[in-house]
DNA sequence: CCCTTTCTCACATCATTTTGCGATTGTCCC
DNA sequence: GGGACAATCGCAAAATGATGTGAGAAAGGG
């Protein structure tokens, strides 16, 4: 099956091998002969589901491997997150449709190395296993970008200048889960003094409760 | 100045503006030279010194901007900080010679928007003006790796075990600000058992309140 | 089949937070 | 001095959150 390889040639040492995780036949099959074709890859084996995944990956563990986000029944976040702990050395590389905030990071949290749409060119998806293989990241300048900007959403608290000094102080304290009494006794002033100043980040953030305000400063 | 552009060209209207701050001479006038030279560039400004940049970049505002990060007197990182407030659709494009993690995490912090090394090739140097310009994020996949390792130290609430799913679900609404009421209609379930998941959250999580739970799951 | 876990709901009570309306004291600036 | 703002404190009502107790239904394992 191995297409591009010249006949006679010294076997390839390096064989990057690849599994996938794809329940859409006609893609799974697809990327599986785009592999197997390709000269240094080899496709050890396929699933359709995570749960099929999760019983008989660890058993190969491959170097690299192609998970599809949207898959019924358990999805590829929660199948990486537990085989990423099985295969440690195994590199994940996520596959959507979606371009969406919270799927990458909750892939990259639970493991995952790189980040592809399914629209990409497939000398690209080839181009990213041996990225990924060598120790790199793929993805497009866009997710990247959106990694990024996670990034600089944490403005610290003292960034704000619609907060006096007391109020960031106060937000601080609040954000900890401390109670009004504890803020009051912590700052030495009246419990009253605390509701007043919380009352005013919250008409200045806009919000009516902690949690929002917290999440509106410290950003997510 | 145009070295590659064929006379007789029609005017670039797009033109990409540049500012380079460097404080190596070399370096600075080879990049001046590159950008210049380069067609739909345009090197518009240098300086040697983060504090001339703060003094004067505001004032042009360019598109781009190559910022070296160790630069006698406050370096790039601070300089970036500082001028990305007062320039905030402009991309800064770090420069460095070292892969140093802190330096790669503060400088994303302060508001850069890419990394590169210094060794990078020119025409890559080009490629990723062109990148970050158009929402981008350009950066070795090496460099990304970093990023996204520092992501997956981040434990996420589908990490912990000792929740159920539903009660990670719960956490995952009460992280977000929504109250009891909103929670029940989002879940359509009572109120009463919102209020019970959430008493074996904190029961579970040894604490007494809905930010205690946030700050103890979702760490530091 | 029994036991455990999970998810669900109810009633009740107390604590805390949120909100409304005032008010006093400084400080800084025009 | 007048005005704007920041920080402090008080009272009080309404809303929300936290906690105790109990309990039924469904699922899964031994």
């Amino acid at each position: 099956m191995q297409l591009y390889q010249s006949p006679g040639r010294a076997p390839i040492t390096t064989m990057i091998t690849v599994a996938i995780i794809e329940d859409i036949k006609e893609i799974k099959e697809g990327l599986e002969l785009l592999i197997d074709s390709s000269e240094g890859f080899s496709c050890i084996k396929t699933f359709a589901t995570g749960e099929e995944a999760i019983k008989d990956l660890p058993a190969v563990c491959p170097d690299v491997v192609l998970m599809d986000i949207n898959l019924p029944g358990i999805n590829g976040i929660e199948a990486v997150r537990n085989l990423k702990t099985k295969c440690p050395t195994t590199q994940f590389i996520m596959s959507t449709v979606y371009e969406d905030d919270e799927n990458i990071f909750e892939s990259l949290k639970a493991g995952a190395s790189g980040y592809l749409l399914k629209k990409t060119a497939p000398s690209k998806i080839l181009d990213s296993i041996m990225e990924v293989y060598h120790g790199g990241s793929p993805m497009s300048s866009q997710i990247a970008r959106k990694v990024i900007a996670s990034f600089q959403q944490k403005k610290s608290i003292d960034e704000t200048d619609i907060l006096t000094n007391r109020e960031k102080e106060i937000l601080k304290l609040l954000s900890k889960g401390l109670r009004y009494k504890e803020i009051a006794a912590e700052l030495s002033i009246s419990m009253d003094t605390v509701r007043t100043h919380t009352r005013h980040i919250y008409e200045k953030l806009q919000v009516q409760s902690r949690t929002e305000a917290i999440n509106k400063i410290m950003g997510k």
